[in-house]
DNA sequence: CACGCCGATCAATCATAGAA
DNA sequence: TTTCTATGATTGATCGGCGT
């Protein structure tokens, strides 16, 4: 019996976790675009750059991430509210900048 | 041509964020494999069937004979592995994803990056 | 209208890396 | 070190869309 699984022992073994920067950039993604997980195949191919991952790696990842949200939406409540601060104090900074560029550009 | 509208919200907030959408609630059907339809036979109904070495072996060999099977064929291997004819043909269809996947990816990278002992 | 294929995704599981 | 949890990858099977 175990040996039939020996049949796997393969790729799926010697597993590497992503960067934490990488973490950081695709739960960014995720939890900006919580109403709708899916970035297209374009948006893949960005992230998996700034994340140097592959394509295939970037889907697997929000593939994973979507089942196990869902499976309990509780125990990623913290972290669901970390990132949506941190893209709120993203979002202010560009509303401050943009006010600042209004104020010395008025004629 | 890029932006999200959300438009359903059943539920609601409640605190600050976190609010429950549609792909949240998405449930697939069951697998239908040749289920209820035969009573008395083992065959397990709603269960991922588990491939044995024997039936992934022979549908790898005929893979790398052809990549597309002939309605004949698929009954042959169906017949032989005692699967059906829809396993054995969705599995020549992961098979070939598998394979462009592969192809597509295969652009490798596979120097030796960091430590190696 | 039924059927096969594609592309994307789901859902359960495997095996390992990491925290406790 | 041993135990439990987090996480990346694999894969049989589903969903929606398209062509025949």
């Amino acid at each position: 019996v175990m040996i039939l699984r020996s049949r796997f022992l393969d790729a799926r073994r010697k597993r590497r976790n992503f960067s934490k920067q990488a973490t950081e950039i695709l739960n960014e993604y995720f939890y900006s675009h919580l109403s709708n997980p899916y970035p297209s195949e374009e948006a893949k191919e960005e992230l998996a750059k700034k994340c140097s991952i592959t394509v295939s790696q970037v889907s697997n990842w929000f593939g994973n991430k979507r089942i196990r949200y869902k499976k309990n939406i509780g125990k990623f409540q913290e972290e669901a509210n970390l990132y949506a601060a941190k893209t709120a104090v993203t979002a202010a900074h560009a509303v401050a900048a943009a006010v600042q560029n209004n104020q010395t550009n008025s004629p | 041509l890029s932006e999200d509208k959300e438009s359903p919200c059943p539920s609601e907030p409640s605190t600050s964020t976190a609010r429950t959408f549609d792909w949240m609630k998405v449930k697939r059907n069951p697998p239908k494999t040749a289920k209820v339809s035969e009573l008395g036979l083992g065959a397990p109904g709603g269960l991922r069937t588990n491939f044995t070495t024997r039936q992934l072996t022979e549908l790898e060999k005929e893979f790398h004979f052809n990549k597309y099977l002939s309605r004949a064929r698929r009954v042959e291997i169906a017949a032989t592995l005692e699967l059906n004819e829809t396993q054995v043909k969705i599995w020549f269809q992961n098979r070939r994803m598998k394979q462009k996947k592969r192809e597509r990816e295969g652009g490798r990278v596979p120097p030796a990056p960091p430590g190696c002992p």
